[in-house]
RNA sequence: GGAGAGGUGGCAGAGUGGUCGAAUGCGCACGCUUGGAAAGCGUGUGUAGGGUUAAACCUACCGAGGGUUCGAAUCCCUCCCUCUCCGCCA
């Protein structure tokens, strides 16, 4: 959520950055709605300042005296006015945060205009991609795949999207996850295992409601599967002030994520490269708002390195105003190179959000200056996702006797040194 | 799931219809005192919204939401959470 002063005080700042985020939101019917609601506010509560009057009159005054009958009297006509604005005050209300929670968050200056995904700029490429990988294949052709991810029995059992990793497919994933909670651990992120359900109130926090409620599996209970762990992460301090100087505080966090993922199809999915299921290890950051960019290239340092140990090569893209998300004000993509299916697969997002979760989360620390509460930064990023980095994996080291060999950074969280399909 | 108890400021803990944003204690900050400290004494110490150049000022908030009333921390209803006991269970 923007700040409301914002939209009082700048409202042409406000316009011209929806307008470089291609977003079609009316931010003058917003203006009008906020407008409506300072009128009703400042009404409803003249009203309630004169009740208040009277009420300590009332207390002065011996109980069953004319006077005091006379002033019940008259009171009870500011009572209905209370009530009557106050309802129309509560329905604006609704309306107002309603209308609010529809602008998204404005880009950052360092933010490259565009709209689509081509607009995107590519910053920086990272081990050779372009060199000879003579046995790689699409994940889904290695020989006896369906042996360690087994996409059949997950479609029987679950549906298309949950496939079971078996024997050796298990434990590459365990690998991987392990390995990268231990490198963030000693990057200083202290690990975190959260629910993995969360209610609405933490989903609307971090952005998921009301803006893509399809994205996510609901219960019955009204609980929502984690689409990634950003978001019970977040809300970790929902409605919390933290001290100043326990600023930045980093923590990253192991879940499945759950996508329902409606409406997509085509090569994009075959295989490990869109799943509703998957492991993802998240980083998340607190920050003090004048660290915010800073922390966020660390952060994005923190996820490329993980990249680097593997061995894998990949590219760093920042994203265009109108490719990013609605919640960020910067975001940077980090793609790996899958040698089989030659193209690059998102493996990482490292986002700033500066104060726009915290707004909603009512996430604040406490300036040691002024002590008063102010909102801050949160930003993060992944850690890695799983499936994609293990498709590139297998692709990239495939042997020419249908083994992997994997890096020498994984061997020790494997046991060995290659990953065998034969059983 | 069943039975009971309870949710008040940073913490402890009063308050059962009116002058209560809320006694008191602790903590914290500042000052006095002291060679310095402790003790003691004094003053101050929540959050949010509106408003203002800034203030003043106004309003709301006693788990959440409704209701009764001229007026609710206090009475009524619904929900949530915590604790104790019982049941079930990895």
């Amino acid at each position: 959520m923007l700040d409301p002063k914002l939209l009082r005080e700048s409202p042409d700042l406000v316009r011209a950055a929806i307008v470089k985020k291609h977003s079609d939101v009316d931010v003058d019917a917003v203006i009008a709605i906020d407008d409506r609601w300072r009128t009703l506010i400042t009404e409803v509560e003249n009203s309630r300042a004169k009740q208040k009057a009277a009420n300590g009159e009332m207390a002065k005054l011996p109980k069953g005296s004319p006077e005091f009958i006379a002033k019940v009297q008259e009171m009870k006509a500011v009572s209905a006015e209370v009530k009557e604005k106050d309802a129309l005050l509560k329905e604006t209300e609704i309306k107002w945060k309603q209308a609010l929670m529809t602008l998204p968050n404005l880009p950052h200056e360092s933010v490259p205009e565009g709209r689509f995904e081509e607009d995107n700029v590519v910053l920086s490429h990272h081990g050779d991609h372009e060199a000879e990988f003579p046995h790689a294949v699409s994940h889904w052709e290695i020989h006896d795949f369906e042996k360690l991810f087994d996409f059949g029995r997950g479609a029987k059992v679950t549906g298309a999207g949950f496939p079971f990793f078996v024997g050796e497919g298990s434990r590459l994933v365990r690998a991987l996850l392990n390995f990268f909670l231990e490198e963030n651990s000693q990057k200083g992120y202290t690990e975190v295992s959260p629910p993995i359900m969360v209610n609405a109130e933490s989903a609307t926090a971090t952005g998921q409601l009301p803006d893509k409620e399809g994205q996510m599996y609901e219960t019955l209970e009204q609980l929502y599967a984690v689409p990634t762990a950003e978001v019970p992460l977040t809300n970790f301090f929902r409605e919390e002030i933290i001290d100043e100087s326990a600023l930045p505080v980093q923590r990253c966090a192991y879940t499945p994520c759950f996508r329902r993922e409606a409406g997509s199809y085509g090569k994009d999915v075959r295989g490990l490269n869109r799943l509703h299921q998957f492991d993802k290890v998240e980083l998340l950051k607190w920050v003090h708002p004048s660290q915010s960019y800073v922390e966020l290239d660390k952060l994005r340092g923190d996820a490329e390195s993980l990249l680097q140990k593997l061995e894998l090569p990949y590219r760093v893209l920042l994203m265009c105003s109108g490719d990013m998300g609605f919640t960020q004000t910067k975001q940077y993509d980090l793609e790996v190179w899958s040698a089989g299916q030659k193209r690059w697969l998102e493996v990482s997002s490292c986002s700033n959000f500066e104060a726009f979760q915290a707004r909603r989360a009512q996430i604040r620390y406490r300036n040691a200056e002024t002590g008063k509460p102010e909102l801050l930064h949160t930003l993060n990023g992944s850690g890695l996702a799983v499936p994609r980095v293990l498709a590139a994996l297998l692709e990239n080291n495939l042997q020419a006797d249908g083994r992997v060999k994997l890096p020498a950074a994984l061997v020790p969280y494997f046991g060995k040194e290659y990953v065998s399909f034969s059983g």
